[in-house]
RNA sequence: GGGGAGGUUGCAGAGCGGUCAAAUGCAACAGACUGUAAAUCUGUCGGCCCAGCGCCUUCGGAGGUUCGAAUCCUCCCCUCCCCA
């Protein structure tokens, strides 16, 4: 294994590195030397429960990412073996199965984002990709229970946090998933027989199964492998992170588009900003530190969030979405969108949550607000649009709904045939009056 | 197999024949204040309309008793606890 890396990247930099950023919330003994002194194999797994990622994996990816950048060889485990068990960690209630055909659905989406972040052609330490189920899904029962399981005492496995608390429970642990830690092990154990792989990383309640892994390395083959696990990312408000109103927010553009994307990292509160520059973000100390000044010197300018947001949207989604993601952003939020024209709106159209309805709708009349407020989705209900309407925080073209029983005409709109609909402080929908219907 | 407790509007959790679309808390949404931030305060939080002390659909499921049922009865389904 492992030649020395680049010169230019000197591995012995990774550790503070992670320190730095925040990311060093665990890490076994003698690590840090070890990191100075060579360049090693390191993995993290992904768990493949859906179709795609969201933007909590994005720290175990930027994780693997930056590893690379130091020199190290990065393999990314997409867990087609151990997602058909679950895993107990940080859970509390036993986990629905997935089906073979889910699991290698999902698989094939995951993959394609690790993707986004990792360099496969990088000389001499490319990122790989490698799927558990190659070699769980083969398992014998019989040989695992004499290979494996003889190395596990169930006092050890009972002493792990994440089946401790489940044992407290009324509902317990299944076998199956009490099982887990002895696969991720095994996982360990396959990878260092493979590719030299030596260390582990992972969220922090990943911590007890990256151990178990290092103890059967060090049984087995007589090595020492490691572990390091980074903090969980948490909100200032207290709030879940990774979640908006409208629910998880995903790397998958056809699920979470990358102007909601964006959105998500604009809003971020300011006492996370910083932080999430350090976890989300390859920008250096220097840029990072003079970002902080910014929010203690003009917090209202947002700088810090800008930055963060645009860069994150890039890494995901790339320059060009990221681009247009801002310029949509900067014309809605900005200060003048009422004398828009309508050549720059439509030109973000396709960028912003949108809905083209036939212009006939809109003709005489005109269209219910209460109506188009549901057919866009803003509100779920008549009813809740009226409310929402009697509670002002309904805006059609910038300007606020007075009467919830308002009705939009073509005389009213954006150039004839467009309207900014807006709920709230931040929820904004395009409606283009189509003057050509049906097809 | 025996005994017991229970399934209520996103979650938690009241209600136990009419005054129940159903207390309260949390979450969520909107408003005020702001900076697309936080905190705080206020309001809303099943659906429909001709907006009324109006109509419809909800309290695990199916029937029944009653002028009237989330509340009582019967059967069924599911969950948990205790004893075997």
């Amino acid at each position: 294994m492992g030649s020395l890396g680049r010169g230019t990247m000197m591995p012995n930099d990774a550790f503070s590195e992670l320190e730095w950023r925040g990311l060093v919330y665990e890490a076994t003994e003698g690590l840090r030397d070890v990191l100075a002194r060579e360049a090693v194999t390191l993995y993290i797994g992904f768990d493949p429960t859906a179709a795609s990622l969201h933007v909590g994996s994005l720290l175990p990816m930027m994780a693997l990412a930056r590893m690379q950048r130091f020199g190290h060889s990065p393999i990314a485990i997409a867990g087609g073996g151990t997602g058909m068990i679950g895993d107990p960690s940080g859970k509390t209630a036993e986990r629905q199965l997935l089906s073979v055909d889910q699991v290698d659905a999902n698989l094939a989406g995951i993959r394609a984002q690790l993707a986004k972040v990792l360099d496969f052609d990088a000389s001499p330490n490319p990122a790989r990709i490698v799927n558990n189920g190659d070699w769980l899904r083969p398992l014998r029962y019989l040989d695992f229970l004499r290979d494996i399981g003889k190395h596990f005492t169930v006092n050890y496995m009972l002493a792990k946090e994440s089946v401790k608390r489940r044992l407290d429970q009324e509902d317990g642990v299944s076998y199956t998933e009490f099982s887990y830690l002895m696969l991720q092990a095994y996982d360990f154990l396959t990878l260092f027989d493979r590719y030299g792989c030596t260390l582990q990383m992972g969220g922090s309640d990943q911590w007890g199964n990256i151990t178990a892994g290092c103890d059967l390395v060090r049984k087995l083959r007589g090595a020492r492998a490691h572990g390091l696990v980074m903090p969980l990312v948490t909100t200032s408000s207290g709030v879940k992170f990774g979640k908006t109103e409208a629910g998880a927010v995903w790397l998958d553009a056809s699920l979470t588009s990358p102007f909601r994307f964006y959105q998500f990292w604009v809003n971020t509160d300011d006492r996370d900003a910083a932080a999430y520059l350090k976890y989300f973000t390859f920008l250096g100390r220097g840029e990072i530190r003079a970002l902080e000044d910014e929010i203690a010197r003009a917090p209202e300018a947002r700088e810090a969030q800008r930055v963060l947001a645009r860069e994150v949207t890039r890494t995901i989604h790339g320059g060009d979405a990221a681009l247009r993601a801002e310029r949509a952003s900067a014309l809605l939020f900005g200060e003048r969108i009422a004398e828009l024209d309508a050549g720059e709106i439509v030109a973000v159209f396709d960028d912003v949550p949108s809905t083209s309805m036939p212009a006939a709708a809109f003709a005489g009349a005109g269209a219910a607000v209460a109506d188009v407020l549901v057919a866009t989705k803003l509100a779920s209900s008549k009813g809740e649009a009226a409310r929402l309407v009697r509670g002002g925080g309904v805006y059609v073209n910038n300007r606020r709904v007075a009467d919830e029983r308002a009705r939009l005409t073509l005389d009213s709109a954006v150039s004839g045939r467009l309207f900014v609909l807006r709920r709230g402080a931040r929820q904004y929908h395009l409606v283009l009056a189509d003057p050509a219907p049906g097809a």
